[in-house]
DNA sequence: ATGGACCTTCCCATGATGGCAAGGTCAAGC
DNA sequence: GCTTGACCTTGCCATCATGGGAAGGTCCAT
């Protein structure tokens, strides 16, 4: 049996985020010493593990919290696990394309803009509602 | 002269924004009239829209507030917009490759799941720590 | 028994936004 | 002029997941 620093260190899960699992519900209370110190075993730490893996995947907590429930079911269907998943893949997918439109607006006005000494500045001329001057088209391949 | 509903549909930020913005002194305290409403002209909601497009942007308040000092002082160096713009670009591709990084993670799952009535998966198997029995290959090319 | 490393709970902060509630104001219609 | 509804004001709470810190208790090795 560990304790929670030590549980910490084996899943992962900072202490701090452990109690909060706890607090919230995600994970079952762990048992406690008679001194009130929570305890851990193999399992537990497997659980927080579990945790650990579905956050670094990008799944939000509510969803974490589903595929527990789906691992804690062993007579799960995978198609329900499957369906997860693949609407994290969108869900990923939706934000990736958000920023990637930003980076290219972004790099656009980056690209136009000369970037010396001088005041004249296209991105704030953009930020500022007046649409940039023209960059003078160099090549049709720019 | 309008008041913060007018403003905030000419500028696209929402009422509760813009006097957020005001409270953190992102922009300037609004005028008031005698009653105690803000009021907003032409130039107030140009910063406002200036604001909003930083966000759309993908920059945060902090950097909203750098593009803001450089686009009111009419010396700034082009550079020092470049400069800021460019780290927001390089921020972003950060994000975008990490998000990416857990698409094709759990993409690589979600294709060894069979995704039918059985409870067998891999997804789950990955996520408690055990690696996924090796998917048979069917082709070179899967 | 003392000190240091751990644990406990509780509160606060983040960043940017939305929501709600209680109360004041304005303008239009009657 | 009065009512009504749409607007404004401030203030507090909630989000989501995480970190920080304080105040106090515990455990263990010296």
């Amino acid at each position: 049996m560990m304790n929670i620093g030590e549980a910490a260190a084996a899943s992962g899960v900072s202490a701090k985020m452990i109690r909060y699992y706890e607090e919230t519900g995600l994970i079952p209370p762990a048992g406690r010493t008679a001194s009130g110190y929570r305890t851990y075993g193999p399992k537990e730490v497997q659980i927080l593990r579990f945790v650990r893996r579905a956050r670094d995947l990008g799944f939000p907590m509510e969803k974490v919290a589903d595929l527990l429930a789906l691992w804690r079911d062993r007579s799960r269907a995978s198609a329900d696990v499957k369906e997860l998943a693949e609407a994290q893949v969108a869900a990923l997918e939706l934000r990736i394309l958000e920023m990637q439109a930003m980076k290219a607006s972004l790099e656009h006005l980056v690209h136009s803009c000369a970037g010396d000494a001088r005041p004249d500045c296209p991105i704030l001329d953009d930020l500022g509602g007046r649409p940039a001057r023209a960059v003078p088209a160099r090549s049709r391949y720019s």
